[in-house]
DNA sequence: TCAAAGGTAGGAAAAATTTCGTACGAAAAA
DNA sequence: TTTTTCGTACGAAATTTTTCCTACCTTTGA
C-alpha cells in the first residue's frame, strides 16, 4: 500500500536503524525532524501494522517494528510512481534534469558514469 | 507553496497543454486520469490561484490559468525534495536505484550517458 | 425575448491524514 | 508493598485535502 508522508519518515528510522521500538522512533523523529508526541508516533505505526506496511513483534512487552517489504523494494516503487507522474515514466528525462539543473558534485558524476559503464 | 496530489494532476495538465480554462482540464482529467466533478476541479483551481501556483486571467468570462512558475522550476524543486527525503540527497543513489532495479531501454542507457559526457 | 447551456463563486460536507488526551497494565524503583 | 515510570490501546479531535451542491450570472440559440 501506500505510504503517506509521515508513514515515510517513520519507514526512513527503520530503514536507517532496523527494527525499533516506538519509543526509539519518536525520539529519532523528535531529534532529525520535528516535535511530535510519543502517543502520535505510537498511533501513527499501529496504523501501519494495520496496514501491512510494518510487521509488530509483540513477544516482550517492547513491541518491536520493522519494515514489511525490503527497503529497495518500496523506494523502488515509490521512484518508479515519481518517474511516471512527474516524467511521464522516463527515467533519462530524470536525470536530465537532476543533472541539468542543479550543480552535482564531479564524484557523484563519476560514481554515475562508472555505474553505468558496467551496465551491460 | 507545495502542489498537494491532485494539484499536481492538475499543473500536468496545464504544462503539457498551455494555459486553459477549468472545462479544459477538467476534460483531460476525466479522460486521461479519473472521474471528477467540474466543480471540484473548479475549486482546486481556485486554491491553486489563491495559494499562488497557477495564475489567472480574468479578462474574459472563461479564465484562463496558467503555471505560476516554470515548469522546470517546479519540477526541479519536487525531485530535489525527493532526492533529499529518498536518498539523503545523494543524486547518483537514486540513478543507481533507478537502473538497477529497473529494466531500463536501450535508448534511454545511451541518452544518458551522451548527456553526461557533455555535461563538463 | 427567453430558455438553455455554460461559466464562476462560495460554502459545506466528506474523506484522508495527523495529533494527542486518557485509561490502563506491566515493570522497575523506592 | 507501594509508587513511579514506561509501555500499549483506544477514541476523539484537529487539520488538511478533496469533492460537490447550490446560487447566480453571462452568452448563445431558438
Amino acid at each position: 500500500m501506500e505510504p503517506t508522508k509521515s508513514e515515510l519518515e517513520i519507514l526512513q528510522v527503520l530503514w536507517e536503524h532496523g527494527p525499533s521500538t516506538v519509543r526509539f522512533v519518536n525520539d529519532k523523529l523528535n531529534e532529525e525532524k520535528r516535535a511530535v508526541q510519543y502517543s502520535s508516533t505510537l498511533k501513527l505505526m499501529q496504523i501501519m501494522a494495520e496496514k501491512g506496511i510494518v510487521m509488530r513483534d509483540e513477544s516482550s512487552m517492547k513491541h518491536i517494528y520493522s519494515p514489511a517489504e525490503p527497503e529497495d523494494k518500496t523506494k523502488s516503487a515509490l521512484l518508479e510512481r515519481f518517474v511516471d507522474s512527474m516524467y511521464k515514466g522516463s527515467a533519462s528525462s530524470l536525470v536530465m534534469q537532476l543533472f541539468g539543473n542543479k550543480n552535482t558534485s564531479a564524484e557523484e558524476l563519476s560514481e554515475i558514469r562508472d555505474f553505468l559503464k558496467n551496465l551491460d
